[in-house]
DNA sequence: GCGGCCAATACTGGGTGCAATGTCCGATAG
DNA sequence: CTATCGGACATTGCACCCAGTATTGGCCGC
């Protein structure tokens, strides 16, 4: 729900071809005829042509007269895009796209935290300290916990107040969330409030190489229990 | 003729819409009625419904029944978009969208820089030399020397062997363009080769710490040549 | 025999009218 | 006053249409 799968049948078709091509049945440069699909899916001209739209929107395929609609080559798609990287996270769950998912992140957060350091307004702490709250108290349910460690890491990256630093955020931390669920779910994972708790201190403190080095902590943290509940449990 | 504006009527009606939400000449909640754009424009529901549909997978507008098709709020926007970013550069080129894309690249390209001195491969070292090459060549014509420069900053991110970090870099660099035409266009700007040369150095040597440092000390060189231009000629 | 020119062709691009669906609002009845 | 039902409206989906254009193959001339 919090994804944008877009509505209908339109959106049914987008997402059956974008995963098509993410996955590699159609590789770049094969024709996507689409008066074919439109057989094959049982849809009309007009949804075949407006999903066939909405991928060239995202540089996934091109469509010109006489030569057809190709798939481009990948280099060409707008990987930061949150619908193609969730069709990506879904059927490529490779670890190569998992560990680049995770540089970046390792990249992005501490920058941005850096920069909250000195930018937040009280508003974003009351934000940070809420979602902390929650996460530390023990009658909170999974599910919660698991929420408010996302709102934490979103409203990190607000006080940096870059909304482009921002969006990098909300992309990545999608594509990690399957990975994420992994960790909470099953296996010992570390207590990792204490190292939230000493980011929102950095920040608070408008400490810079502070709230840097405590998220670089947090993330290698995190990073030792997946690998932990990855290698140990290796099996399904 | 690089980006990816779309080819056709259709390809003007997406950017038209685009250019005018980005503006802020509709402001989010606002609705955007399809058959009075169909009208304005001149041209049919095909083409306005399909370039809504566009705009609705760059996450910019939402179309529901009975409610109409509105202006979603700008942070659910693909800021990243490559297309949302160029219009932003052309139709909002204030200093706080240029400063944020600036503190992303500044980010981003250090941390690639490192990677790349751990990875980069001998046909990425070829090509970041042919490309210095050309920036040093004293015969070479000013756009060469441009084009040399783009080439030479995105085969450092390639270097890194990390898609979402290339496509940030490709993403942020397109939208700087405009902002670096500016450098090279007028005034007495720094001489870039040699820290250019000192990146490319320690990528090849494998000093990850060097090539970081040489980096920043890049970007910040050409921040300052930016700076000094634009505080001195305020004028135009 | 070879090369350039021209026409047939097959694709996307753009357009129109209409049926269906889903959602919101208002009216009406309990 | 509230809850439920129905109607209206905008998107959604469908079938069919013609026009433009790029590529390809054939044909003619040299």
């Amino acid at each position: 729900m919090s994804g944008s799968p877009f509505r209908g049948i339109h959106g049914a078709v987008v997402a059956h071809l974008g995963e098509l091509i993410v996955r590699g049945d159609v590789s770049p440069g094969e024709p996507l005829d689409p008066v074919r699909l439109e057989g094959e899916l049982g849809v009309s001209r007009t949804v075949v042509r407006e999903a066939l739209r909405v991928l060239a929107a995202k540089g996934m395929v091109d469509a010109r007269p006489k030569r057809g609609t190709i798939v481009r080559p990948r280099e060409e798609w707008a990987l930061l895009d949150a619908d193609v990287l969730r069709w990506q996270a879904q059927n490529r769950a490779d670890d190569a796209f998992l560990s680049d998912l995770a540089e970046v992140r390792d990249i992005v957060e501490p920058a941005g935290a850096r920069l909250a350091a000195a930018r937040r307004t009280d508003g974003d702490l009351a934000t940070l300290r809420d979602a902390l709250a929650i996460m530390a108290d023990p009658d909170a349910s999974v599910d919660a916990v698991i929420e408010a460690d996302l709102v934490f890491h979103r409203a990190l990256l607000a006080a940096a107040h870059n909304e482009l630093l921002w969006q990098m955020e909300q992309v990545i931390a999608t594509g990690l969330r399957a990975r994420d669920l992994l960790v909470y779910g099953r296996g010992p994972w570390t207590e990792s409030v204490p190292a939230h708790r000493a980011v929102l201190d950095a920040v608070a403190a408008g400490d810079a190489g502070g709230a840097e080095r405590a998220v670089r902590d947090l993330l290698a943290q995190a990073d030792r229990d997946v690998r932990a509940i990855t290698s140990g449990k290796e099996s399904e």
